[in-house]
DNA sequence: TGGTATTTTGCAATCGTTTGCATTTTCGTA
DNA sequence: TACGAAAATGCAAACGATTGCAAAATACCA
């Protein structure tokens, strides 16, 4: 356990009495070294606790074993970089990332201001990127589909791109959230959230779909564009109560952080939950469970979503072509909805 | 912008005529050289779109110009992962660090489950690192702090230790929370967290010292310990209430996610906040003043808190000796506690 | 114009691993 | 005992950027 300087291969190899090349493959369990050499030398190196330097590795091996995962963001609005869902989705790609052997590069749109590919690609940072957010215009993530960059993107993998998108079904969650709503005979529903930004057009689509296929009438005044924020929900409600009264009685909001800023919205003027108003929201984050009530939600598997888009990833690094691929969803009822009588 | 394969300082040094550590120096502008060579060679790696290969960067200079973030998670449970409090210290990390030309990687201490110093440090992997949470033992972080890694904890800066730490002071908000329960006339305040957790200690303290103050006697009965989740929290208050009836009037929570859990458990059984229970929190999360009613708590400044980090890391970098400091809390009082008449 | 002082550029070694190929050792068998 | 095959090890050339020092180019001054 005793190390003050850093030990090099070489010094390794002097202790050992054998060569460099012996000891590196000797690490790497090369089966060209003896086995007797090999556990003698990989044990000394856990004495001195030895561990190979990746600048010189990857120099070398043009491989860095890094994944550069960037969130791109839509505005520097604070609710945007302190989503709950965003965080939670890269937990669960280091997670997914480490158990393959990667380490995580973390990175969001403001601070990689410069062309993607050339600061992590050209630059050896990583050997891959995955992209959370398609956001309002993809341009950045188009610019580097151009090039060659391994990349996967978390997205609406039903819409047509140049890249590998995975994502939720947007359309079906969008369905479901609004079709529960009538189910619990809600007649006047109002869609919560920004049409124009890629993963909520889906959703909205879905509202869409619901309303069709129940033959209520598509009423476009119900769409209430926002900012995907709790912020701006709880306000633009809040604002519509005020000015024309409470003319609906179910919500479909596009996140579950746009959900529970209404449902403050709401509580704050006594409307009821869901007698007077039923509210589905999509994601599932934690507080989704916590709320009171708890609130109905659209589940995304962030966990094998993010599996997946490691696998996709790494099957680009072995020369694969690779397209989109849709995650599951799950309609989870709570207390914000009525439930089918 | 054309550009097929990837370029290196000696392609460049032919296109321009002149000699690879010529444009070395001109690329990180190093007033050796003449002004207007500098200049034309930065014109024409711009063009190129040339970036530097930063493994062989790193190989010679010994720097990697990463810091490692490594979230001391404390057990398997899935709220610590998703605590959002966490995730935010993260992304405000992010922007300290990348604004003094550091990227982060990513880690926790389920995954990187070596010798720390090791594996991120010897391996050339990062320069430094930044510990987030000390958890119950903070053996780990001592086993680094063992060795000279440059290395920077957050975590409670008011206990002796042989590392630096940034962090709030826990004890003066703790007892800020209990002292604005007890003005607001509760008698009998719970005390619910992990006394045991190094960060919620001083919380603890804290709630004893105003109770002092003001001369309530200290009942131990009324210290609730339990793990530092949301869902533990809602468990055990509402276990509490049903066995006990509804014996406190305030209670102390030693995060935002604890007294949300709490809360809901008060509410499903329709006790008044805060006519009948007073509540506090810590932290002031994006949920604190999302709730209802909105939750009153002692603020944590994350991002000044980042920034000092980073500054020591830096400083850490720079030979200097550093020590530990305290970041100004604030209590930020809102709907879930009565004000002082 | 010559000579020195100053500015500007280039040479070449170095960082620590990896890996194709050459070399040595070991082994089986005639 | 010897000889070729197989197994085990070593040699040395990369990978691409940085930097102390030497060399060349330019400026300055008498």
């Amino acid at each position: 356990m005793k190390s003050n300087k850093k030990l090099t291969l070489n010094d390794l190899a002097k202790l050992a009495g054998v060569s460099t090349s012996t000891v590196s493959r000797a690490l790497s369990d090369n089966p060209l070294i003896k086995k007797e050499t090999r556990v003698r030398i990989q044990v000394l190196a856990e004495q001195h606790n030895f561990s190979i330097n990746t600048a010189a590795s990857r120099l070398r091996t043009q491989k860095t074993k890094v994944v550069a995962v960037i969130l791109n963001l839509i505005d520097h609005t604070e609710q945007s970089i302190g989503d709950p869902f965003l965080l939670k989705i890269v937990a669960d790609l280091n997670q997914a990332l480490n158990s393959k052997g990667y380490d995580l590069l973390l990175s969001n749109s403001f601070m990689a201001t410069d062309n993607w590919a050339n600061y992590f690609i050209n630059s050896q940072r990583a050997d891959g990127l995955i992209v959370v957010g398609q956001g309002k215009s993809d341009e950045k993530v188009q610019e580097v589909a151009a090039t060659a960059v391994p990349m996967v993107v978390w997205g609406d993998p039903l819409r047509e791109s140049s890249y590998p998108i995975v994502g939720s079904n947007n359309r079906l969650g969008g369905e479901l959230a609004t079709e529960h709503l009538l189910q619990g005979g809600c007649k006047n529903i109002l869609f919560l959230g920004d049409p124009e930004h890629m993963e909520m057009t889906g959703r909205y689509l879905g509202y869409q779909d619901a309303l069709e296929k129940n033959a209520v009438i598509f009423d476009p005044t119900f769409t209430v564009a926002i900012d995907i924020t709790s912020r701006a929900a709880y306000e633009k409600v809040s604002e519509l109560i005020l000015s024309r009264g409470l003319f609906f009685d179910g919500i479909v909001a596009c996140s579950d952080m746009v959900a529970l800023g209404a449902m403050r919205a709401l509580k704050e003027r006594y409307v009821g939950i869901p007698s007077d108003v039923g509210v589905v929201g999509f994601d599932d984050i934690l507080m989704a469970e916590l709320s009171y009530p708890s609130l109905t939600t659209i589940k995304q598997n962030t966990q094998s979503a993010s599996q997946i888009m490691v696998d996709k990833l790494i099957a680009q690094f072995d020369g694969q072509e690779v397209n989109s691929s849709v995650v599951d969803i799950e309609l989870v009822t709570r207390q914000s909805t009525k439930h089918k009588v």
